[in-house]
RNA sequence: GGGCCCGUAGCUCAGCUAGGUAGAGCGGCGGGCUUUUAACCCGUAGGUCCCGGGUUCAAAUCCCGGCGGGCCCGCCA
């Protein structure tokens, strides 16, 4: 308040930054320009003129000469603004303007005397301002709250977040294109559920005053789409949010984006070639090449996209990955090596003492896109039990970068063996209540038994965690990094509609608000 | 649920171990500069040291409690 905020001189000049001008019309993208025009020799200036808006992000004043880094989403360019070009009255606005302000140019591509690609500005508008400073040039937005809080700084100014966001949108889109040109639909399916299922994990509850009644966030799309099938919809997916009301870590949060598909007529093997045919297509769309480099741990590694994909049952990944002897030991035997891998048991199937000794011993090793098989039965109770081993469900997971992004399975079909899991995991959570407390089960869902028993057919269906795949292929070590917006609590700051009565008074009067 | 770490100017951070006048760079503001690339040079303003309590002659610094954030373990993808 002591000194006049830069609000008055640009209104001084004739701008008001949200009265002046409501559209500025552009005929070009910068990504485009700059490809464009690369071929302009030292200090040559194309006589084309182009009319591109952005953000400034940077701001280098000589006197009578000024260059600016303008950003318009798609790329960044350099700014050339003269005094005896732009003329006087432009050149008092010039002077004003700050890193975070949007502009209009109208321009001319020219190329500065030390090669930098640059429009040459002939015209340029005020559309906006900042009212606040922006980041530090050179360490940018760095503070972990800050990032979080301010996501829309830091998906602005820090390339790798922006470009793992960007890329996760034609990721998606990509795996849309791929599974359209197979006749795939996609179907949203409830968020708002009677009964959540689908996967093992604690809901969130909420209420819905309309059936006056709680009900239960989707933790999976998996018992919808699945009734999709039964609706002879024999191809479908969904790319959805689930929710699942867990710790975060750094690899989870409680919401999360997941692609589910089902294809009718096939089995899990089939469904392994559609994901490594997807996966690999869409890592081929987005970054040219089935071989991508990802740097983990400040290390560098080539993953290899294309397909077929490596297939390890669990026990053998076990063996292979961990060292672990594992195949044909009794619970008993393999409770004690869960023991000895400092595995903390509270939860008393042996399909579970399996993951977790995977998880231990084998996970952190699987680099290369590789599908685990061959899950213990029981805690896999939506899937159809091994044509070999009912011991064994049909199922896999997939491991990339020693991250676990994906899970699917032969689907259970035979709706009397499905209502016999189900009444399983009841009783599982019942008697291991008292032993363990409660351990994550699968509720029992009738009205998902019934839709089998109109008959679904032979059917596969796999899951891909989209966040997890993002991070991994990026290099990021958390995934809130590729969530473009995560949960805060809120702080207490002043607006500057609170700091500045002036202008809020200058608003009020000149838009007669009340 | 358990453990560890962090919070100082708009931003990035130093100062805290061992209590003694709150600092730097960038950014802002003013001045100079017509080809810079973290431009440069001169000047200048800017702080509830997260909040509350305690110890002390004296607390950014030590202690306790809280709030906010991060990481790890357990659980979930």
């Amino acid at each position: 308040m002591s000194q006049r905020h830069r609000f008055w001189q640009f209104v001084a000049l004739g701008v008001d930054p949200y009265i002046t001008e409501y559209v500025f019309e552009t005929n070009e993208s910068l990504a485009k320009i700059r490809g464009k025009y690369a071929y302009l020799k030292n200090g040559e200036e194309s006589q084309d003129r182009y009319s591109v808006a952005g953000r400034i992000l940077g701001i280098r004043k000589h006197g009578k000469i000024a260059f600016m880094i303008l950003d318009d989403g798609t790329a960044q360019i350099q700014l050339v603004f003269r005094h005896d070009i732009v003329g006087e009255k432009l050149w008092k606005i010039v002077d004003i303007l700050n890193v975070g302000d949007i502009v209009g140019v109208v321009g001319r591509p020219m190329k500065t005397l030390r090669g930098e690609l640059s429009i040459l500005v002939e015209n340029f508008k005020v559309l906006a301002i900042t009212w606040r400073d922006y980041p530090e040039k050179w360490h940018g937005l760095a503070d972990a709250e800050k990032r979080y809080r301010l996501r829309y700084l830091d998906m602005m100014l820090n390339k790798k977040i922006r470009d793992a966001i960007v890329a996760m949108y034609r990721i998606e889109k990509s795996f849309r294109d791929f599974l359209d040109s197979k006749g795939f639909i996609e179907i949203h399916t409830p968020k708002l559920q009677p009964v959540y299922g689908g996967a093992l994990a604690r809901p969130f509850i909420t209420r819905m005053y309309a059936l006056n009644r709680d009900v239960y966030l989707s933790i999976a799309p998996e018992t919808y789409l699945k009734r999709s099938v039964v609706a002879n919809f024999f191809k479908v997916y969904e790319i959805a949010v689930c929710f699942r009301n867990e710790d975060i870590d750094a690899q989870h949060y409680p919401e999360f984006i997941q692609i589910e598909i089902y294809q009718a007529f096939t089995d899990w093997n089939g469904m392994m070639k559609l994901v490594e045919d997807m996966v690999s297509y869409a890592v081929k769309a987005v970054y040219g090449d089935y071989k991508i480099e990802v740097e983990k741990n400040n290390e560098k590694v080539i993953l290899n996209f294309a397909p077929p994909w490596r297939r390890i049952p669990l026990e053998e990944a076990i063996e292979i990955f961990g060292d672990v002897k594992i195949k044909g030991r009794s619970y008993e035997e393999i409770l004690k090596i869960a023991k000895e891998l400092d595995i903390k048991v509270d939860d008393p199937r042996k399909g579970k003492l399996l993951e977790k000794i995977f998880e231990k011993v084998a996970q952190q090793k699987i680099q290369q896109p590789t599908f685990i098989t061959l899950f213990p039965r029981d805690v896999s109770p939506l899937a159809r039990p091994s044509r070999e081993n009912p011991e064994y469900a049909e199922r896999f997971e997939i491991y990339i970068g020693g991250l676990e992004v994906g899970n699917g399975y032969s689907e259970l079909n035979n709706p009397i063996v499905q209502f016999h899991f189900f009444s399983k995991e009841e009783e599982l959570r019942i008697k291991s209540r008292e032993k363990f407390g409660e351990v994550e089960h699968h509720p029992m869902d009738k009205d998902y038994v019934r839709a089998l028993e109109y008959g679904m057919p032979p059917t596969a269906g796999v899951g891909i965690g989209i966040y997890r795949l993002v991070m991994m292929l990026h290099g990021l070590d958390s995934i809130k990094d590729v969530i473009p917006y995560t949960i805060v609590e809120q702080d207490e700051f002043k607006t500057i509609a609170e700091q500045h009565s002036d202008i809020l008074d200058y608003y009020i009067s000149k838009l007669k608000l009340e």
